[in-house]
DNA sequence: AAGATAACATATGAGTTCCGTATTATCCGG
DNA sequence: CCGGATAATACGGAACTCATATGTTATCTT
């Protein structure tokens, strides 16, 4: 058999061996710049967690927060009222189901935590000049695929959880 | 002026916000994910985060450990304890220099949390079949990079947070 | 349509964790 | 050798997490 096919076989694997070392490190190290921000905006690095995922994913109720983050719901209870009395969200009840609340994020404090990021937006802006369009465009789709292999896994792990304490499996 | 290089401009410019929207997103699910296995394992999430640290940088001491993970040392003595007594590593003294202590992955542990990740590892092989050999180069260059660039922003707000509580600024 | 049941958010309290500071052991320069 | 620096940990108060209980409102059952 061809040792050319086979040798870019093996680059192959190589490399993507070399892109799952990368995403650990790249978690890891976005992680810790998250830890710093949290700390220079007095929170916990969950909460910091919780308030990009009210950011991004518009007003929520506390419970979908919680299934969205991965977190106890009373836990999250704990995490609202820390970033309410911060002024960093507010919570309104829901005119449809006066049961639930509605959590939103406040634009002004935003912009701090904006801010603290800055030094990450304008090194990430750098480097994404040094690739051409096409280039720009495999990285983004790359990231969002990973994100969606992400959360899938996430969610797998956390039905198996469900059925190891649970009923076996639903037929 | 050239509407066609304008445009190939903002292209760019909405491929570079893409990008950071995307790794958003990344790194919220994978750190979800992370709390997810951590959960599985009866560890702290950033416990987990420590463990991944040992494993891949070697036996090293509490304080360097402390400054990698960005955490304070008297917490990292109880993260260790915890990692000890449940067997994920050992505690041995540096006989260098006897005040030290090295850190080690003790390995029969770590096929648990390797078995954990088998979801998302495979999930990743399967993306990764999607792209060609250069495509692979670009996708692993680009995660060193931005894990580099925030290896940097961390390092310097935690810089910051140093200048703002002591000297202004070494001459 | 009325009552039972379920869902939502939060209160409560026991157990755990974090982190500023103090303590102990060891190394190094003079 | 000794004084100062550094490594790791001990200690204790404040803060956090989470299982469970509670009060409110919606939805289902018959």
């Amino acid at each position: 058999m061809s040792s050319v096919l086979s040798g870019e076989a093996d680059d192959r694997r190589g490399l993507t061996t070399q892109i799952k070392a990368a995403l650990r490190d790249l978690r890891n190290e976005l992680s810790i710049l998250n830890r710093q921000v949290s700390a220079r905006i007095a929170v916990k690095d969950g909460d910091l967690d919780c308030l990009d995922l009210i950011t991004r994913h518009g007003p929520l109720s506390p419970s979908g927060l919680a299934r969205l983050a991965g977190v106890h719901p009373a836990t999250l209870t704990g995490i609202l009222d820390r970033l309410e009395r911060a002024g960093w969200v507010a919570r309104e009840r829901d005119v449809q189901d006066r049961r639930a609340v509605l959590v939103r994020a406040l634009p002004q404090r935003s912009r701090e935590v904006f801010h603290l990021y800055a030094g990450m937006n304008s090194a990430l802006d750098e480097i994404c000049a040094g690739y051409d369009q096409s280039q720009l465009e495999v990285v983004a789709d790359f990231m969002r695929r990973a994100a969606d292999a992400g959360k899938n896994a996430a969610q797998e792990l956390a039905d198996g959880e469900q059925a190891a304490h649970g009923k076996p499996s639903p037929p």
